[in-house]
RNA sequence: GGGAGGUUUCCCGAGUGGCCAAAGGGGGCAGACUGUAAAUCUGUUGUCAGUGACUUCGGUGGUUCGAAUCCACCACCUCCCA
């Protein structure tokens, strides 16, 4: 099976400029694509794993990946579907996320020898003089085209500034630059940068007379058309200090039952073959998919040691095991403990399994938390720290959120 | 530059002087049912002590016994005309 063949397979290709002509050029290792990435966070976030997926795979049968970090672009925000202006960060922030996105990359993409590029758009974007910019690109974009792109289109209604107007042309001088520089000729990216991607080829068409691709992959989205890895706390990081490995399993432990085999053709390396017979699961079944699916991608985010701990912290959790040493813990000392014990909201508290004492009130009337087997009767009832000594103390709350305290 | 309207609790959105911690919906959380799924039903959803106090309705001042509601100024947004 072909690359493209593969890619196609999974669903991951959404659209492309010209499909023989990319076939030919990933198929046969030629291609050195781009994708970008707006240093809007200090993480990368199961967003971005898609595009890093994807990059993975390319390299692997000899194509050269571009991590391309916007630190330029990242300066005026892209606002496809986004309802509203970015916030415009400072330069220093900047600087620092593009430093720990590069340290993420190196887990999935092979930097060495050449064989993947990281460029800074600001290396090039912020030396640009407007009028010199204007004279060189401006006349080859259309405003009545641009104006008619989906990732405006939305915009019209609310309101669109100039300054975030003008993305579609950074990004496509960025594809320009990046051809004539390091013989960059495909950039790919998720679906919604199509109109982007498009402005870029075009320009280097009218530009240079020469011929660029693009391709976009299918973005991923739930069932319910919201997407994927974001939850009400925010979105499902890679790094794991701010998504914990055992979270991030419990994340896709728990995706909905209409999502797992998508998730798993577009996420993993499982062969085709094993998930088309995962397809054919029915019911509670269906849960052994999502263990694999857990098991598979925090193996590959974060490690397979980390994967095998979330599982078996999972498994004593909710299947009764033995070993709880792996489920999220929040350490006291014995100085926490001011009258020689603690209620059980000061310790749902200290180990933010809630936000507040009223919320920890609520919670304990409605009969929503339990210490070890037993429900919490009172919003007062209070432990010593030989009481949690004296056996795993796991705090529940609702039915799945679980968390052990222990006393040093 | 001229004119009109708007800014409410996580989001949308009611509320035009006391009965407003503020309707309704969405979302979230919890309970029941389940398969760590979905759907459904129920409860709950500012903070802290619990028959009470405190903070909240863009910002700052003012009127009033009393303001999200009235007045003044400022900031921001949207629409219409140039």
């Amino acid at each position: 099976m072909t690359l493209y063949e593969e890619l196609q397979a999974r669903g991951l290709i959404a659209q492309v400029t010209d499909e023989e002509e990319i076939k030919e050029l990933i198929n046969n290792g030629k291609a050195t694509f781009y994708i970008g990435f707006d240093p809007t966070a200090d993480s990368l976030h199961v967003g971005h794993f898609m595009a890093l997926n994807l990059m993975r795979r390319m390299q692997r049968v000899g194509n050269r990946p571009i991590a391309l970090i916007g630190g330029g672009t990242g300066m005026v925000g892209d606002p496809s579907g986004r309802t509203d202006m970015r916030q415009v960060m400072t330069v220093e922030t900047i600087q620092h996320n593009c430093e720990r996105f590069k340290e993420q990359m190196s887990k999935f993409i092979d930097f060495s020898d050449g064989k993947a590029l990281m460029l800074n758009n600001a290396d090039w974007l912020l030396k640009l003089n407007y009028i010199e910019l204007l004279r060189e690109v401006g006349a080859c974009f259309s405003v009545n085209n641009m104006l008619r792109a989906e990732c405006y289109k939305q915009r019209m209604e609310k309101g669109l500034s100039f300054f975030e107007f003008n993305y579609m042309i950074m990004q496509s001088y960025d594809f320009y630059h990046m051809f004539q520089t390091v013989g960059c000729n495909l950039q790919c990216g998720g679906d919604d940068q199509w109109s982007n991607i498009l402005g870029g080829t075009e320009l280097i068409r009218r530009k240079l007379g020469k011929n660029a691709y693009g391709m976009t992959i299918t973005l991923l989205l739930t069932s319910e058309g919201k997407k994927m890895g974001k939850t009400q706390a925010g979105a499902v990081w890679l790094d794991p200090n701010k998504t914990s490995p055992y979270d991030f399993y419990q994340y896709w432990r728990n995706v909905d039952d209409a999502d797992v085999i998508r998730c798993l053709r577009m996420l993993t390396d499982v062969p085709l073959e094993e998930i088309d017979e995962m397809a054919k699961w029915e019911g509670s079944q269906l849960n052994r998919a999502k263990e694999i699916l857990a098991i598979e991608l925090t193996s590959l985010v974060h490690s397979p040691e980390e994967a095998e701990k979330a599982r078996q912290a999972s498994q004593a959790l909710f299947s009764g095991g033995a070993d709880l040493s792996n489920v999220p813990t929040t350490e006291l000392a014995e100085g926490d403990f001011a009258d020689g014990k603690l209620t059980i909201l000061d310790l749902m508290l200290k180990s933010g399994l809630i936000a507040s004492r009223g919320d920890g009130r609520r919670l304990i009337d409605q009969g929503g938390v339990f210490v070890g087997e037993n429900k919490v009767q009172s919003p007062m009832q209070a432990f010593t720290p030989d009481d949690i000594r004296s056996g795993d103390f796991i705090i529940r709350k609702g039915k799945k959120t679980f968390h052990r305290v222990v006393v040093r």
